[in-house]
DNA sequence: TTGTAGGCGTTATCAT
DNA sequence: ATGATAACGCCTACAA
């Protein structure tokens, strides 16, 4: 009967010399007479072998491994952040455990711990729903504590922390430009909707208020709104409030769509009477009539910045490395927009 | 200096037994008397001491870990489905490792690789792209071979083989039946787009051309387009291919509102003049106006009969499992049909 | 350059 | 019910 997995001392045996010369053939070490590497290389392909994962990391305590946390992947901002990054780490070498946390502080801190109990590498946490409000610093006690076992990436979300690094849009400065440009062109009843608390949610808001402020545009508190994250319901939401307004910004592309059906079944001009600007340029804002005006926010370049920051500190074991990378967003012009 | 990490020869240690018996109270044999046991937790609560995953897994040769394997995760109904699947797998005390293999051949197999060398329980292929398209059997060998070592459990692709279980949707069926809608409501030449040669998009063909042969509608062989998957480039398409029709079954929504898009710059009326129907009832088909009909895979349904199944294999060690389960498709009218 | 042996932290099989 | 000890497969000083 054949042994069903070969190890170490299969080839050592096969191949007529220590498990240890085996173990620097695998690894590659120069300490290695050309020779008896072809011999060793020779009986490891013709057998298939391939290191015990386990019983590596056991001994190194690493598997090459990221984990990766996500709110929920069932979302085009996230699922999009997973593809890149996860497409980046691959090419390091580096594969992915991923955790869906919900929102919920709860769910956050098990996966978390989940995550950690593999012994992964280094932790990213992609979303700014990680950061938490900015009210209960506690909140995010249980970043820290993980950052002390390794190294925690927070994608689009700002933790401060020893050992944790963040990768976060300018979103104020997104907010404000565009909002500067409606005004220029005459709007004044600009409505802000957003869905969240979040970090980058607070951010979105300044960048807003900062921009009426200096244009010597009166803040009013009821265009400041606080919408359910679905079309229908921000649609259904500015039909029955009765709010007057003559442009809008949206912390995210399916609230924008919302508001653009309002617009639609209100038999309101969009973007001559309204208009409309979303955020995150999803694929979402393609599909309606006319095509979503959206701030991008570059989330390819974000992933890379962050694995390649991960590589440097988990490979490199590079120290002094800023605790915050800024990348800018960029307005993508369509028809909801006539500036 | 505080040791690091603590192990289970502490604890053994500190509750004055051996380490036999510590791993009895931690894997919850019954072998313990109640004495020991509580003194044992005491000591395991304050120090909190958690197993090493690598030690358990070089001993038990697994994780508790399931490979989840994707074409890319950055589309809807992949994202959707993994969701689904990491959120059933985690009430199992399962957790996901995520591989993102692209639509090739090479990048199938790689990736196959990558996941199976870590040891997990199952893998889940996720997308009828796994199924290869039919033509060239030994397209899916490597999936064959997977299931030598870890059973493997494909969503929404039919592939034949020991250890490999699958599970479809009827899209044969689902078309067919809307299809004998369309026709009943007097369209006959009913545009049928689709973006892949997939094992899915066969039969949603073969439903397609089965439906205008039971009902004595001529075949027009160029009704049948095969498109790129992106809104726009299905909108020019047909804005340049001068081809009639007064009805579209797509693929996927994407397409479908590809098609919508070509109606409405064409100023075509649509359902009036033009039905459109899309497939997976994603969130894109509520963002277009009018809002999308779409067929609805059941795309939870699907996950939870492959976590199920999946658990019957692996943990109950069911033998005896049907190869393949089909779950129906539901079609979700909206406004871009008059039925 | 190569081999020997100890350690990584569990689980499981024996005794007791 | 409990304890001693041998796997599990690899890496790596240290020795030769």
């Amino acid at each position: 009967m054949k042994k069903e997995v070969i190890n170490i001392y299969d080839i050592a045996e096969m191949a007529k010399v220590s498990i240890a010369t085996v173990s620097r053939v695998v690894n590659g070490s120069d300490k290695v007479s050309e020779k008896t590497r072809k011999k060793v290389m020779a009986v490891i392909e013709e057998v298939g072998y391939t290191p015990n994962v386990f019983a590596q990391g056991l001994g190194l305590n690493t598997m090459h491994t990221i984990g990766l946390l996500v709110p929920t992947i069932s979302d085009l901002y996230m699922s999009s952040a997973v593809y890149y990054l996860e497409e980046k780490l691959a090419k390091y070498g580096y594969d992915c455990i991923l955790g869906c946390s919900g929102f919920e502080l709860e769910g956050k801190q098990r996966q978390t711990d989940m995550i950690l109990s593999k012994h992964v590498d280094a932790l990213i946490l992609v979303g700014s729903t990680y950061a938490g409000n900015g009210e209960r610093v506690e909140d995010t006690d249980y970043i820290r504590e993980a950052a002390e076992q390794v190294p925690v990436f927070v994608v689009n979300g700002n933790v401060q922390g020893e050992n944790v690094f963040v990768t976060v849009n300018d979103d104020v400065k997104a907010v404000y430009d565009v909002t500067v440009q409606m005004i220029e062109h005459g709007h004044e009843r600009i409505l802000f909707l957003t869905d969240s608390q979040s970090y980058s949610a607070i951010k979105k808001r300044m960048g807003y208020e900062k921009a009426l402020e200096d244009h010597r545009i009166p803040f009013r508190p009821e265009l400041e709104m606080h919408v359910e994250n679905t079309v229908h319901a921000v649609r259904d939401l500015l039909q029955n409030c009765n709010v007057a307004f003559d442009a809008v910004i949206a912390s995210n592309d399916e609230i924008a769509v919302g508001a653009l059906k309002y617009a639609s079944k209100k038999g309101i001009l969009v973007p001559d009477e309204i208009a409309i600007v979303g955020y995150n340029n999803s694929s979402i804002g393609i599909a309606c009539e006319p095509e979503l005006t959206s701030i991008d926010n570059h989330i390819e370049q974000i992933c890379h910045e962050t694995v390649e920051r991960l590589i440097a500190v988990i490979e490199r074991k590079e120290k002094n490395l800023e605790h915050k990378i800024v990348i800018p967003c960029e307005l993508v012009k369509r028809g909801t927009t006539d500036f």
